[in-house]
DNA sequence: GCCGGTCCGTCAGCCGGCTGACAGGTTTTG
DNA sequence: CAAAACCTGTCAGCCGGCTGACGGACCGGC
């Protein structure tokens, strides 16, 4: 199992970095928050220990925003004795577990033994938003409950929308998405395939926001 | 002081709704979420009481969606004993304190008094959306901290928004509200006052939902 | 009473967005 | 292999939105 622990602490941070090894496990170590979302966002985790208290920023935040942009890889944070609400802040964000520092190595291993059996049969569950339920793995869409068929322009523009939602994707970055590097389409092709989509899936799927861009519109 | 309680369950709402009235308050009592909602939207309260499980819904959603409209009533939630992450949960969306069942009601007395002391000189504080700090009372707002001047309509125009956060209002809805009854305006003069607006409090301010109005701008 | 300043409704030109239709290329089917 | 179907880029007409400018009404100061 491929873990991202985040803790800034050193001397917790080797030794949980050295327990995780002996349990056969590869484990990528960093102190800051910055630094995690280069790595969720360059590699495949299979679990996140992310600690609270980082020098950069919270990590309730940090867990909070990687479940808003619909990153599913559980995590287990790591809290203090006493921080009771923190514990119940960090469920509320998305966490799967929690650990309450110091906490013997062995439960450690048993705490990774157990997310691994929850969550290694689904790793990627549907994603709904509005009357949308999304499989990014299947590459399918339902509408309400009905499956709709997008075509490979069509699901490359939505996937975009659905793996950053709450931002807003301007005409040039969703180009780059979907045409090779350096080709350049010379009209509103993008303006069409959103009305595609939206005829599709709804007017109500893509918002815009204009002279600016695009964005996944929200259930609102 | 004026309470509204929220509580299904009559024998415990009796109880208290009569006891508060031997404390010399007035206060209404309703059993379900959308007759509290109602009466919110039609009367001034001090303070609710608010129990979580009412037949028609979860408390805590209502009170997350009462802050999120912009009330700033004070509320106690109602949570039974043992349920301790909804306590927290309560607190997050909001509540300024809770009550666990059974409770005294000599308890309830001291916690009525000590929130309208804690509230008494501060019924209306600034509403921080972005940029801007609000004052709907002193009808002021900062914009980066600098004091801006609104118009009489562009304030009306600022309050319908700030009032109503995340719903999108019609340009009939909001000339309903800067005219009187039945006059028509026959030109885009919303449209210019969102435009004016715009150029004193920041082009985000407010969002153009195309061909159906426009809604407060949030900090995303 | 007059003048200057402010407010606000109106207008119009410009702009960005939307989408139906078309055509060329590709893929699928018979 | 040919025809049909599909995909997708392009185009253009239409539409809604934006905003600068203007003028009338109102208000405050002199």
């Amino acid at each position: 199992m491929r873990i991202l622990l985040v803790e800034d602490d050193t001397i917790l941070g080797a030794a949980v970095r050295d327990h995780i090894i002996a349990d056969n496990h590869s484990v990528d170590w960093v102190t800051r928050l910055d630094a995690a979302g280069d790595h969720l966002d360059s590699a495949a985790y299979d679990l996140v220990l992310l600690d609270l208290m980082l020098p950069d920023g919270q990590g309730i935040a940090f867990l909070r925003e990687q479940r808003r942009r619909g990153s599913v890889t559980p995590v287990i944070i790591l809290t203090a004795l006493d921080q009771i609400s923190d514990r119940i802040a960090g469920l509320n964000a998305g966490a799967d577990d929690y650990m309450t520092k110091p906490f013997d190595l062995s439960e450690l291993s048993a705490r990774l033994s157990a997310v691994a059996r929850r969550y290694s049969g689904n790793p990627n569950p549907l994603i709904t938003i509005g009357d949308l339920q999304i499989d990014l793995a299947a590459r399918s869409v339902l509408c309400n409950g009905r499956p709709v068929d997008l075509t490979g322009r069509e699901w490359a523009l939505f996937e975009a929308f659905v793996q950053h939602p709450g931002q807003v994707l301007s005409k040039t970055q969703l180009e780059e998405r979907l045409y090779a590097f350096g080709a350049e389409v010379e009209s509103n092709a993008i303006e069409v395939h959103v009305s595609r989509l939206r005829k599709k899936l709804g007017h109500a799927v893509v918002e815009t926001v204009r002279g600016i861009g695009y964005r996944l519109g929200d259930a609102r």
